[in-house]
DNA sequence: ACTGTAATTTCTGCATGCAAAAATATCAGA
DNA sequence: TCTGATATTTTTGCATGCAGAAATTACAGT
């Protein structure tokens, strides 16, 4: 809980003024250069990923996964802690996951998770839809048969664990399955925009999951954007595909007003 | 240049090392009360904005406007030194700026202004085409009576700079059209992308500013879109918008490849 | 008990220290 | 003069210091 940060503080400064003279010398007559090669090699810092982003990424999971309520305040010495890292990266991590709309900043008071409204998963869907219907019109037009064909072969791995009834596998590759158009439409700012936001709405994600009604119907509605992409019928796909997002956004808003309601 | 840093550095803990002291027991013995208020009356910091987020706006403004050249590698110490801040909240920044795609990130090597290359630009409008499309959609649907007035007010304001020949004002409004027709969808996440990408785009602009030919063609479109709205015609609106844009990339794109080619 | 105020503690925001990586300069040997 | 090794300088990435703001607590006066 950081307690007495500032006593802990004091201390060092004391612990430092007692080397502070040797570590000085230690500047001014630099070690020589016989020396340097052999303690270098054992040294193995190991780090090629840097700090900051691998503190993005815990966070962003951690808020994603619900590890961290809604509405709690982030607090960098704790995060820090926790993550095993300086308050510096977690600085960088949460300014980052502010511009990405899952935490919110508090002028002066440093930041907590924002809020995932229905109504907020219910826009961010409307959106999604928007961008996956061009999607899905550019897609008609530019996708190679070898990527028509690999869609198709992830369309029915994912019908054959719809029969299965293996949830987990199926939203999988449900999700391979719209990354896989919106890539396929060879548009690589359509293709980021569209990754940004599907990581927001993997929030409410978990909420979707509980519909088995929505998933038998979400399964038949997939089948037809493949005919419509076999056709290459890009429009006929687009709207298909838009739909499809709107009534998952309806759902998913609707489990959320209920919970918020409770 | 940041000659000499570390030396520099050695000289500061030399003058600390004087004063540590002194520092420590200002410490320890606090300021007593009494003599708190005074001192502190006349010392204005008068900071109400974090300096990170100045750091991000004039940053971005630097690159938009070309004062920082496409590939420039972007130094922390010159930067903070240009800013008048630390090298702290300009390393925010430019992880900031990274997010946006403004800057590429060089693990272990900082960073330098990204390349917008004709294509981009080109990917941009295809997105934004695809944004304003469904924004108008949305828009001719749910805006209000007033927002359709203050729209048709702009338009012809906008026309007005127009026959006055006017290019900067003629911009300026053209672009707080679009932005207004964003808004009148009623969607925060569309909103919020759609300003994020016109953001990126702003770098390509100029070029645009260039071309008579495409301003006046605009301008006739445009006319078209405020008549389709008039209708309520969201799907017509929207087509007048999308080919708007995708033409606008295609100048815009050409523009950017002639000099390229340079 | 309740409210407002002062004292205390915690926390943020920024500055700066420092080790190691990268870039650059130096120079010996071909 | 070029090449490659080595020394030097610069730069980054992270850690940490510190002032002041915000939050919390303590407490006096009602």
């Amino acid at each position: 809980m950081q307690k007495y940060q500032k006593l802990f503080n004091l201390l060092n400064i004391w612990a430092q003024e007692l080397t502070h003279k040797m570590t000085t010398e230690n500047i001014l007559k630099r070690r020589p250069p016989t020396e340097r090669p052999a303690p270098n090699v054992e040294k193995r810092p190991a780090r090629q990923r840097p700090l900051h982003e691998a503190a993005v990424d815990r966070l962003r999971d951690m808020i994603i996964e619900g590890d961290l309520a809604v509405g709690e305040r982030l607090h960098e010495f704790n995060l820090a802690e926790a993550l095993n890292v300086s308050r510096t990266p977690v600085r960088e991590a949460v300014k980052l996951l502010a511009t990405e709309g899952l935490v919110e900043l508090l002028p002066g008071r440093g930041a907590r998770v924002a809020a995932l409204s229905a109504k907020t998963i219910s826009e961010l869907l409307e959106v999604i839809g928007g961008i996956e219907r061009h999607a899905c019109e550019l897609a008609a037009e530019r996708m190679t048969s070898r990527e028509l064909a690999r869609l198709q072969r992830m369309h029915e791995r994912m019908a054959l664990h719809h029969q299965a009834g293996n949830l987990h596998e199926y939203f999988k590759l449900n999700n391979e399955i719209h990354v896989a158009i919106v890539a396929a439409a060879k548009n690589a700012i359509l293709e980021a925009t569209h990754a940004s936001l599907i990581l927001k709405a993997r929030r409410g994600r978990h909420a979707a999951l509980a519909s088995q009604a929505r998933w038998t119907e979400a399964m038949a509605e997939h089948d037809l954007l493949m005919k419509a992409f076999a056709e290459r019928d890009g429009r006929k796909a687009g709207e298909i595909m838009f739909q499809h997002d709107l009534r998952t956004g309806e759902v998913v808003r609707q489990m959320l007003k209920a919970s918020e309601g409770h």
